[in-house]
DNA sequence: CTCCCGTCCTGTGGGC
DNA sequence: TGCCCACAGGACGGGA
């Protein structure tokens, strides 16, 4: 499950290989109708590779090719498909002689072109909320927000609060933050542990080019190493790192939610 | 408008 | 051993 730190990882690997060429005409290999308008692309230059929250944005001047990784999606460039892509859905081949290979196990990727900056048609790009590594993301305006909310593990994966945060990063920083993920609103002081938190594991993850849970690749098709330093993720039965006891899963806004039920009591 | 929940998809693993 | 089914989850979209 890619989120903001494995998304920015694969986004420095492919900068430096995509950047300058241009994309010629898309094959599908299947039919998804999370793949739209592709050939509009076709002949377009990529001028630059940039990041909003989970979302890789290539820059093709008068449009933009818009790439989300959902659960699986995984991306190489290269002139050979890599030998793991076992469900591969779109080939690109580009004009030095090299493919950008999009492979998706399970197809909750989406692949868009729009024309630059028109995320009308993507809601929850176009809604998304403050970069968590950027200026923008300030601890007093996050106070604000999640003093509103009904659950803060609900309000982090919606995107709009924070972007870029998924299940993973959203267990760990509630855990640093030692927050319920079931919490309502938070107090002042709440929100800004938990506004640390944030920053904190998302700054590790990518420091430690992301976490390979099970399908996760980066760019050049390598593991990512920050699974070795998750606090409660995948850690069920696991003592606590800060207290010692056992880490439990639940379900939380309909995911499951990893977390110390002493250092995160439902109440504090 | 917001909130809640079903849907999409396939590999995996537990139970029998 | 082999089969079946529940489960995993990001974003979307329909219904309340």
């Amino acid at each position: 499950m890619p989120e903001l730190p494995e998304v920015e990882t694969i986004r420095q690997d492919l900068l430096p290989l995509l950047v300058g060429k241009r994309l010629q005409t898309p094959f599908r290999h299947i039919v998804d109708p999370h793949h739209r308008n592709l050939e509009r692309a076709a002949g377009d230059r990529i001028l630059g590779l940039s990041r909003r929250g989970k979302y890789l944005l290539a820059d093709l001047g008068a449009r933009e090719l818009v790439i989300h990784l959902g659960m699986t999606g995984q991306l190489a460039v290269q002139a050979a498909p890599p030998p793991t892509f076992r469900h591969p859905c779109v080939s690109w081949p580009l004009d030095d002689g090299s493919v950008l290979w999009f492979n998706d196990q399970r197809r909750f990727g989406w692949l868009v072109v729009v024309d630059r900056g028109d995320h009308a048609s993507i809601p929850t790009l176009h809604r998304m909320g403050p970069e968590p590594l950027g200026a923008d993301f300030d601890p007093e305006s996050f106070a604000t927000a999640v003093a509103r909310v009904r659950g803060i593990k609900a309000a982090l994966l919606s995107q709009r609060l924070v972007a870029g945060v998924g299940n993973i990063y959203a267990d760990e920083a509630l855990h640093l933050a030692r927050l319920h993920p079931g919490r309502g609103a938070l107090d002042r002081h709440e929100a800004e542990r938990l506004h640390a938190a944030i920053r904190q594991v998302l700054g590790h993850g990518i420091l430690h080019r992301g976490t390979t849970f099970k399908d996760y690749r980066d760019g050049m098709g390598r593991y990512g190493g920050n699974q070795a330093f998750l606090r409660v993720f995948d850690r069920t039965g696991e003592p606590c790192p800060v207290c010692q006891t056992p880490i439990v899963k639940i379900r939380v806004a309909q995911r499951g939610s990893h977390l110390c039920p002493t250092c995160q009591s439902p109440g504090a």
